[in-house]
RNA sequence: GGGCGUUUAGCUCAGCUGGUUAGAGCGCCUCCCUUACAAGGAGGAGGUCGGGGGUUCGAGUCCCUCAGCGCCCACCA
């Protein structure tokens, strides 16, 4: 034999991620495998990764998306599309900012004091040393991603697409600038779309107060959470219809600390029911106050500074609170003028917290700040998604998506940060603004020079919703976009299908006229193994990178794989199922060690099928079967059940029963042996490009040991064709008779306490047509059971001084003084409970008229079938029972 | 206040368009270091499918209802 001939004998007992990994992860890149190529004349399939925050660290949530990612374009790649996996990361606009501002405090350096563009320099050094770190991460769980395309928001491309689909929108009135009141952060001091806020309840307080009437008539009772904000009151609304305040409306009444005279207005917005049926108007602090003012013409006094510390609009003695130092401070004041009417403590509300670094947040005018009109890019995007041309999986995600698409206010897209793309507006002493992709030497208006871009830079999500095609070098006509744009599918956790999903779908068909990709996929939030959110507090945090250096990548994402049920919104991960990744690669490795251990190399043949034993016909079938499985699967996004499906074959078809049975083919003389071993490695080759999309590297290093001509890599192997003539039902129901036969003898032996070593005699009856072909697998029943079996017509009588089992097609028949008849009875006695019950429900049904006649006939013949199966069964044990006495 | 999801074995979950003796992994018990694998093999215990009602010949599977848990959206001060 030549070196290759023993392939298998190599292997060591174990598989090694920690050698194997890393060496195939660099030789994929390094060969490129996974560089596409938009010429090849193959039907494209794209899929750009959801940029990562410069920031990041890969967690589960990556993992998971990644893995899905990765089998998704390998499974393609694999069925001969030109594949093409788009890699990238986020600039992250705040995330960043922050990050970097809280390194160089340590330092002693204030952002302010740095100035803007050293600021931006450091953030660009920083982002160049530290940032790249989750790309790393992502090579090491295998990603065949094209590294030769990768893509930064804010590199000089993707700055241009930014600056021309601002502009775009700019001329086609999508965008405007305009002075509103908008989310504002204090702490990181800037304000954010509504997107970015995050409403969670907290303890507040409900505080009941007076305002005097002007004319000494009386008092209006208003209530308010945020006491404060009183300070900037310009208005009291109640409902045109409440009765209680049809003649107050129109009089004033008098601010309880500056003496200004507040109008009593009526609006529609004010609930008759709620509280005292009278709301206090604070324009420049609430959202619903803002439109009641704009309604009613009422006034706007901003009380608060950037920092959320109260201005100099308030009274000397508040001025420069902090927000809620004043809070308390204007109840006591309120307090001592004997205005306080009632105090509800605590009070559950509901409070909008900024999504990043969870401080309270404020609405606030923060001076002029630029707008998407979304809601005229609503239209197609919904219509989209309601004629299937975007489909979302899981499908229950489509309505989240067009309910949301419908109730949508302006999208504030300015940001009051220095890192991100700067806003391409300029503006003279004049006033006019010059908006413009190349920066603009003159005012488009005046021709006046003295030009100052806008401050402010754009919110990160204006150039996230460009990736599915600013990677691929919109807005020029590159061949990468024709090719690959639009991208095949989008994989995303649905916690940003708001903030990115459906606004990639309205840019993308705004801006390039298609939608940006045909399937959403949604996955789950991982959680812990008892379902817990992972946090550092919890300590239940799962690092993917502990976890492959520990398990090894094609164990996390086997698992992972295996989780993505997509049922439920979250999906529990412990150690424990990626350790069973562990297993399953271990297992498969071992299972291949066999297989090849006298493997001669090269293609696999199949011995012609007249060759074929039982077992092997058997497993062809299985084979085929999960083949279907997985297809069906993964075409349907359900991932779980593909990595169940092969699972379910690897370990409990392929080796607990397929290579046990050809282990005695494998050992006999002659031709038997090179038929069975390229019969399985047959088997095992087509299984492991089945299973290369979720763990490539297990499976590409066993199957190089195949010693295959062409292709060099498993990586650029064929996805198997299904081959519909190896189904075989006969086949299966004849080694379902061997697999029951041998079953019952091993559970016999248990029972009885004897020994696997204790050798002797059986006889099986199954139906005359089987007999043979079970007869043929007697070997297999002394390797597997330690019996020497003889198969006969299933109508014999039994044979005096045996004992017989029952099974659901035939029985076996053991020699009595093998065992202990105390204990058979017992076996036999409960085996009859059992059959007992289930008969009492089969007679039951048809004993029913109703089932006999409205049933589908064929199942009315099942159940007949069942019926007459468990009468023989529990006719043969009863015989037992009445033999024992 | 709307909407979505979920409740099946000790734990975490599968059960598609209603008809299988209700499954898997992990955990647990017994036996086995048998020459692919102890990260393994063989056998086993364990569930009236959250409660109630309904549709149907037949419901874990469809409908109603109640309850628990989780999430999203929302301008009730």
């Amino acid at each position: 034999m030549s070196d290759t001939a023993r392939a298998g004998a190599e292997m060591a007992t174990r598989y090694d991620p920690q050698e194997v990994e890393p060496r195939w992860a660099t030789a994929w890149v390094e060969r490129g495998y996974f560089t596409a190529d938009p010429h090849s004349g193959k039907e494209p399939y794209c899929i750009v990764i959801p940029p990562p925050n410069v920031t990041g660290r890969l967690h589960v949530g990556h993992a998971l998306g990644r893995t899905i990612e990765d089998t998704l374009i390998r499974r393609a790649r694999m069925q001969g599309f030109e594949a093409l996996w788009v890699p990238g990361m986020d600039h992250a606009g705040i995330a960043t900012q922050v990050v970097v501002e809280r390194t160089l405090r340590e330092e002693g350096i204030e952002r302010r004091d740095l100035g803007r563009e050293a600021f931006v320099e450091r953030v660009w050094a920083w982002k160049e040393q530290y940032g790249g770190e989750i790309v790393e991460q992502i090579k090491r769980m295998g990603a065949s991603l094209d590294w030769t395309r990768e893509r930064f928001t804010m590199d000089e491309g993707l700055s241009r697409a930014v600056r021309v689909a601002f502009v775009r929108l700019y001329e086609a009135d999508l965008i405007y600038r305009g002075e509103r009141l908008v989310n504002w952060c204090p702490t990181d001091r800037t304000g954010l779309s509504d997107s970015e806020v995050e409403h969670d309840e907290v303890d507040g307080e409900l505080v009941t107060f007076r305002y005097p009437l002007s004319d000494g008539s009386g008092a209006i009772e208003v209530a308010t959470t945020r006491v404060e904000t009183m300070l900037g009151d310009t208005g009291i609304a109640v409902h045109p219809g409440d009765e209680r305040y049809t003649a107050l409306v129109g009089k004033t009444v008098t601010h309880p600390f500056d003496g200004r005279e507040i109008p009593i207005v009526a609006d529609h917005h004010v609930d008759k029911e709620f509280g005292t049926g009278a709301v206090k108007v604070t324009p420049a602090h609430d959202q619903n106050d803002f439109d009641i003012a704009q309604r009613a013409g009422l006034p706007l006094i901003n009380i608060l500074q950037a920092d959320a510390t109260l201005n100099d609009a308030v009274p000397p003695e508040f001025r420069g609170l902090d927000r809620y130092a004043a809070r308390t401070a204007v109840r006591d004041a309120i307090e001592a003028k004997g205005l306080l009417v009632t105090e509800e403590r605590p009070y559950r509300h509901a409070v909008g917290h900024c999504y990043r670094c969870h401080s309270e947040i404020e609405p606030w005018i923060a001076g002029l700040q630029w707008f998407v009109r979304v809601g005229e890019l609503t239209g197609p995007a919904k219509e989209a998604a309601l004629d299937g041309r975007v489909v979302f999986a899981p499908e229950r995600w489509q309505r989240s998506y067009t309910a949301w698409l419908d109730n949508l206010r302006d999208w504030n897209i300015s940001r009051q940060l220095w890192w991100g793309h700067r806003i391409p507006a300029w503006y003279c002493p004049d006033g006019h603004v010059t908006v413009a992709i190349e920066d603009p030497a003159v005012c488009t208006e005046c021709g006046s020079g003295e030009l100052r871009q806008d401050d402010d830079v754009l919110d990160t999500w204006f150039s996230s919703q460009l990736w599915p095609y600013s990677t691929l070098g919109w807005p020029d006509e590159t061949e990468d976009l024709r090719a690959f744009y639009p991208n095949a599918v989008l994989v995303t956790g649905y916690e940003i299908l708001y903030l990115w999903v459906a606004r990639m779908v309205m840019a993308g068909y705004e801006l390039t006229g298609q939608l940006p990709f045909r399937d959403v996929y949604l996955n789950s939030i991982v959680r812990d193994g008892q379902g817990r959110k992972m946090s550092k507090s919890l300590g239940n945090v799962i690092d993917p990178i502990e976890m492959i250096d520990r398990y090894g990548a094609d164990a996390l994402r086997f698992s992972l794989a295996r989780a993505a049920t997509g049922g439920q919104q979250d999906i529990p991960l412990s150690e424990d199922a990626i350790e069973a990744g562990r297993n399953f690669a271990n297992k498969l490795w071992n299972a291949s060690r066999l297989v090849l251990r006298a493997y001669p190399g090269g293609v696999p043949a199949l011995p012609p099928a007249e060759r074929l034993t039982l077992a092997e016909r058997w497993l062809l079938s299985r084979h085929e079967t999960c083949l279907a499985e997985v297809d069906a699967a993964l075409d349907e996004y359900r991932f779980a059940d593909a990595a169940q499906a092969l699972y379910r074959f690897v370990w409990s078809e392929l080796c607990d029963w397929g290579l046990e049975l050809e282990k005695g083919r494998l050992d006999a003389a002659g031709e038997e042996p090179e038929d069975a071993t390229q019969l399985l490695a047959w088997v095992l080759e087509r299984t492991l490009r089945l299973l290369h999309p979720i763990v490539p590297f297990v499976t590409e290093e066993i199957w190089q040991r195949f010693g295959l001509p062409d292709p060099e890599s498993l990586s650029l192997a064929s996805w198997p064709e299904a081959i519909e003539a190896h189904r075989d039902p006969a086949a299966e129901t004849a080694l379902g008779a061997v697999q029951e036969i041998v079953t019952a003898i091993r559970q016999f032996r248990s029972k009885h306490g004897i020994s696997p070593k204790d050798r002797f005699g059986a006889t099986a009856g199954v139906r005359a047509d089987l007999a043979e072909v079970v007869g043929s697998q007697a070997d297999a029943a002394l390797r597997l059971a330690g019996v020497t079996l003889e198969v006969v017509d299933v109508g014999r009588d039994k044979t005096a001084a045996t004992t017989r089992l029952a099974l659901t097609q035939g029985w076996v028949e053991l020699s009595a003084d093998l065992f202990d008849s105390a204990a058979e009875r017992d076996r036999l006695s409960k085996q009859r409970g059992e059959l007992d019950g289930t008969l009492a429900k089969t007679a039951k049904k048809l004993a029913n008229e109703g089932f006999l006649t409205k049933a589908a006939p064929e199942v009315v013949d099942q159940e007949r079938a069942k019926h007459d199966r468990l009468v023989t069964q529990l006719a043969e044990v009863d015989a037992q029972l009445a033999e024992l006495g």
